[in-house]
DNA sequence: ACTTTAACCGACTCGTGGGTCGGTTAGTTT
DNA sequence: AAACTAACCGACCCACGAGTCGGTTAAAGT
């Protein structure tokens, strides 16, 4: 029961192991797919036991929520969500949100920017309670974009008749799509081809501004 | 090397037996995903056993590739290539074939229409020769939607300065990720959002015809 | 110093599922 | 009718991977 800084220092040592076991599950899982990744292939690689393993998490299962609402969650407020405050247009802030998001980054971590996707679709059909939980960070990304898009007609940038929650889900619909064919090849031209549409879909829904 | 009528009929057997293995074996897999449906699922509904089996596939993904190519491409044909050809206007075609295949079949079969994103994200990174298949038929798609977006240049019915590739891979984007969207909830709402937005993007690369 | 406990180890169990193999049956050929 | 073969049967094998459990170590408490 003592709160002294010993029991301190243990606590850091269980945040600190856990995390690594996160990320680099995390890592791992997006890259060979998460019924395609045996626990040991993460053990290994971070030179732990099925006994360290069990004594941080209860299952597997339980192992990839974690991963789902810490590190999941935080990388779609920074890619998807924190980007449309920055431009006071929300079409250009979304524009360039999802082509940062785009970017392939840094590092060997390739198409790392946003794997929301690949994981819905393959928990799908599998594993509904984690399908929720991934379902439900999507949902936010929604929230907030409807958000901006209701700004932005009040704001006079976006045509006042268009159906915001339409044009969200259409974003991320062709957001989504773009993703699955992206993967294997980090095709530059793709990238370009989809932003180029996605503005011309932009020019539909928004008000022009004249020009001086 | 007699080829009489007999050999026929060892023939016909051969295939029906085959030909009920692959569809049900869609049907399942698609229920269920791939890799979570062990070959014992089907042959249970069937009342075939292993033997039967690997009497006529070498393997489960030999299997598959059965499936892709003689069941998945008619899918595809028949619900995204052939509609193309009907209406003149290429535009209206594209809708009109998308908002049927996003209807859900009827029977129990749901969401049947278009099956192919789902197993491409199962299988990307996880078996690349099945992903090449699967890619390939998509391919096809593509292909189908570019000839008929550049016909519709020539007759007048898009404007002259879009980009054709880059409209088919937006049209396949977003189609795909509406797919995602989609599964769990037969949502009507969804898919009538969807083709409103996509007729406003539409609008975006379309000449209007001036009415009389 | 002695005990307790958090963190971690690794051999083990056990269900699952792809693939094998020695059959049996029913129809065909000669 | 005997030999042959395609279609099919189902018990078995084996690898793999999630989860278990009886440990060991090292630091903290007393």
């Amino acid at each position: 029961m003592t709160q002294n800084p010993n029991l301190m220092e243990k606590n850091l040592k269980k945040r600190e192991t856990m995390h690594r076991l996160c990320a680099k599950g995390l890592e791992i899982f997006h890259h060979k797919g998460y019924y395609n990744t045996s626990l040991d292939d993460i053990l290994n690689e971070l030179s732990l036991s099925k006994g360290a393993f069990y004594h941080h998490f209860k299952s597997k299962e339980d192992y990839f929520i974690h991963i789902v609402q810490n590190l999941i969650v935080q990388k779609v407020y920074a890619l998807l969500v924190e980007p449309l405050g920055i431009n006071e247009n929300p079409l250009a802030a979304i524009v360039d949100s999802l082509e940062n998001a785009l970017q392939p980054r840094l590092g060997n971590e390739m198409a790392y920017g946003f794997m929301l996707h690949d994981f819905i679709t393959e928990f799908d059909k599998r594993n509904t309670k984690i399908s929720r939980y991934l379902k439900d960070v999507l949902k936010v990304w929604e929230v907030n974009l409807v958000t901006v898009l209701k700004k932005g007609k009040i704001d006079g940038h976006i045509s006042r008749h268009v159906d915001c929650e339409g044009v969200a889900t259409y974003i991320i619909a062709s957001y989504l799509g773009m993703r699955s064919l992206l993967t294997n090849s980090t095709n530059r031209q793709l990238r370009y081809q989809y932003l180029q549409q996605l503005k011309q879909y932009f020019n539909a829904i928004s008000i022009r501004q004249t020009a001086a």
